[in-house]
DNA sequence: ACAGTGTATGCGGATAGACGCATACATAGA
DNA sequence: TCTATGTATGCGTCTATCCGCATACACTGT
């Protein structure tokens, strides 16, 4: 298959379509995405799995967390295509909505310590997702 | 389905994206699409016909053949998609190929009028697709 | 009316994708 | 070791593509 029609079968389904639209912000943990998403966590999981193998997203694991973050470096078409998909994002819902409910997310506390190592304290205060529920 | 959501279901499919290629340099007719694919006509077709859903090609018929283009106007999101793709499909295979395979037909004479209409003569000699097997 | 060229569609089979449910796996902490 | 949290996977089901084949349809010219 091609690089091409391999990530444009990925980019083919609107949860992953939401996933990378969420990606773009930065690094995140999979209950993160899957609070936003509101979907079961097998079908967000399978989703991110979809992601990983069309070379979209990449993962590490930190404790027993896995955290996934769009697959760099941004080179050639993959660049091209997320500078695509981020303009894309912007006009429609419900791309538009998720990033809100995000960065409510985030600022409510959300589980990522990705935003959190961005900002000031990088300490251990990682509200759970009980405390957004 | 949202725009962006229609367009990536439209572009998953290599066949698809191999003919979007080749509607890059200009208008088709079904034949000579079919041609340089080297595919079943009903199997071109079909495609030829998702992509329209998609709101990615549009056609028009002209005698008994029916000619493909991409949709315009291009703007907003379809603007940057195919501006994507035009991209894209200039370093991979099949779709160099493609595109050298149809300049050669167009030289040799295609049964497309509109590579024709767009040089020096309009004139009815069209070769018909047995002139080039 | 008839034949020739190009295009679309009905049908069946094969495959892949998407989903829900249950469950296994990974890690951290008591 | 046991429990809690987060993640991955096995399984069955349903739906959507994808394809080939045959055939219908559209249009042209004789």
């Amino acid at each position: 298959m091609t690089e091409l029609e391999k990530y444009c079968k990925g980019i083919a389904d609107i949860n992953r379509l939401r996933i990378l639209n969420l990606l773009v912000r930065g690094e995140l943990c999979g209950c993160d995405i899957q609070y936003v998403l509101e979907s079961p966590q097998p079908n967000v999981s399978r989703h991110l799995q979809y992601l990983k193998n069309a070379g979209l997203v990449l993962d590490r694991r930190d404790g027993y967390r896995v955290y996934y973050r769009l697959a760099e470096p941004f080179t050639g078409m993959r660049k091209n295509l997320f500078a695509f998909l981020q303009l894309a994002f912007q006009g429609e819902e419900p791309f538009r909505g998720d990033t809100k409910r995000l960065k409510e997310a985030i600022r409510e506390g959300s589980c990522t310590l990705s935003e959190m190592s961005r900002s000031t304290a990088f300490v251990a205060l990682q509200p759970t997702q009980q405390a957004r529920a």
